[in-house]
DNA sequence: CTGTTAGCGCATTCAC
DNA sequence: GTGAATGCGCTAACAG
């Protein structure tokens, strides 16, 4: 193992004091271009970097972090993403941070703006943002572009913005995989339905659309797309929504395989559950507490998750990183793992989710 | 935001300087009973813990850190433990670590033995111990802790130990969800395979037998144990496993399910490959390079994955825990998630596993 | 037994 | 422009 350099060794190096190597390290100015040469020299040579941590105690200064999600409830996505935020702010608890969240109401875009609004008010040192609603961000982006302030994304990446990265799923990827898994689950000449959730003030998600397309581009590439039904149900109204899934289900008997392109599938799920059917195999996303009942009962056959939590706790890594070494890269577009998750595996996706 | 404490607010709450409270955190004994009761009060209320990364540079000592595993080539399984392993010493750059790894044949009892007597010999401060031979590491396990070294596992937990976490994998589960994935992946009266790797030398694996008996068992409870067919092949002679391979589903052609219990699906991969066979699914474990491309191009269905990088990254996290704080508690033992990876979702298992 | 203090790697202020 | 000096949270040696 090297043993770590410090900056007093690359001031001996570089033939100055440690005051003009900090003052290189964090173009502070006023260094002779004969010392940065020197230094920029061996900083190159021996690949130093500071150690944020004993940089982090030195340095006074606290940041304040804004964080914008939909509202976060415990035990769903959104409340997954939080947890990982909480868990990486622990880490670094030597790190000032003051962190605020601005949640807003993914249905209600009238709560986003009035959230933005307060977010630069407050002028944080950084931000991090789960977007919904693309022009709306889109506006919050370039006020903070204007004041320099970095931010990233995490589930969904807003186009026409800047951000220091993003942590992602590639959603095409996620209704690819849909289709796959929904295809290899069901008898050869299965029939398959798409479910969309309805919602008053519901604007389509953009993942949502994103995951649809790819699933059907899969049965597409197989010849096999006029085996896709689709129709909707209400998320608010449960009886109508029975009802409705029934007799759609009564009219194409073929059917095994029900995809919906968000968590709602326990909705579906009680209905199969109710109605004692049990030859649909029924897939939907994330790992929220409802959907795992129906993993643990078998009225879910799988769960597509994208690790909320790892964006969560990247996401505040990532501008922790940016605070402290403050070098302006390029945009990193981080995109996540997809799980599947079955009954078999279900207990031990729990715990874990750090790196 | 509560603004952190640090130990001088400790000190000031409990009426003493910060020597004494720093000699109660590290119990280094000569305090009152009457400070330390103080003391102990306001350490409990306020919860606090010392912050690792100041503590480590104030601490001039340096650490040993034994790392012993099964030799570890880039791409495969232990490659990638080392990966998550050297991920987390660059994490705790700060912390003087000297890592030695003790790679070992894990097909040759002498190998480990030598390594395991180095490790002794150079009395390291703690280790990290990916075992194979069940009885040698029983034996180094009980030096250990004749001389209070802490060591934690990977991959596998050896009975009759006491370390002071495990990072492993349910293999039972394993095997379940190795059997519900062949089963649901196959059509309705397919028969399925168990095949073994031969190797000379081999001791069958331990994690191979839970597999094992965990897909044995999925299908005896749906009373399918008929259905299940065994043979091996030979892991050094690729053309009479060919030829065996091929005999054996000739004689077999319900079989349109093969299971493996380790890393090895791509020799069978490769038969199905060159003799064009692809209404077998073939489903093997750890997302090796071999592995990988079977993936890609459908000669494997299905991969399932233990986190070989987590696991190494969260030992050594673990062990600087321990070294820091070095507060002996119970065992914690770790189960890892295990994920399926298939040809969609496979491009976005490459970058992530830290936390 | 206890408080004081120097020093760890780093950032910054302030004389020179 | 530059280096010396001080302080950050923490540890440990040292003087009382």
């Amino acid at each position: 193992m090297a043993k770590q350099i410090k900056i007093k060794d690359i001031a001996a190096m570089a033939g100055v004091s440690v005051g003009t190597v900090d003052r290189v390290l964090h173009n502070r100015g006023n260094v002779s271009e004969r010392s940065l040469k020197a230094i920029e020299q061996v900083l190159a040579e021996t690949g130093y970097k500071y150690n944020i941590h004993t940089s982090a105690i030195s340095l006074k200064k606290e940041y304040n972090i804004a964080i914008t999600t939909p509202i976060a409830v415990k035990g769903e996505y959104w409340g997954a993403v939080r947890d990982g935020i909480m868990h990486a702010i622990n880490e670094y608890s030597d790190i000032k941070l003051n962190c605020t969240f601005f949640f807003y109401n993914q249905f209600d875009i009238y709560s986003c703006r009035s959230s933005f609004e307060s977010i630069l008010e407050q002028s944080p040192d950084a931000v991090i943002i789960g977007p919904t609603f693309k022009s709306e961000t889109q506006r919050l982006c370039k006020e903070l572009d204007d004041k320099h302030i970095p931010y990233v994304f995490v589930d969904a990446v807003i186009e026409g913005t800047s951000p220091v990265s993003t942590y992602s799923t590639d959603q095409y990827a996620c209704g690819q995989l849909l289709g796959r898994m929904l295809d290899t689950f069901t008898p050869e000449d299965s029939e398959f339905a798409i479910m969309s959730s309805q919602r008053i003030g519901n604007e389509r998600s953009s993942n949502s659309l994103a995951r649809k397309k790819g699933f059907q581009d899969y049965f597409r590439s197989k010849g096999m797309q006029n085996r896709i039904h689709e129709t909707s149900f209400s998320v608010l109204d449960p009886a109508e929504s029975e009802r409705k899934v029934l007799s759609f289900l009564n009219e194409n008997p073929k059917i095994k395989g029900m995809a919906i392109m968000n968590s709602r599938g326990y909705i579906l799920a009680d209905i199969l559950r109710k109605n004692g059917i049990k030859e649909i195999c029924l897939i939907s996303f994330d790992l929220t507490q409802n959907n795992i009942k129906g993993i643990k009962d078998g009225t879910i056959g799988a769960i597509l998750c994208q690790r909320p939590e790892l964006q969560g706790f990247h996401a505040l890594k990532s501008l922790i990183r940016q605070l402290l070494y403050n070098q302006k890269e390029e945009t990193v577009n981080h995109t996540m793992p997809i799980d599947i998750i079955v009954r078999e595996n279900l207990p031990y996706y729990r715990e874990f989710f750090e790196m």
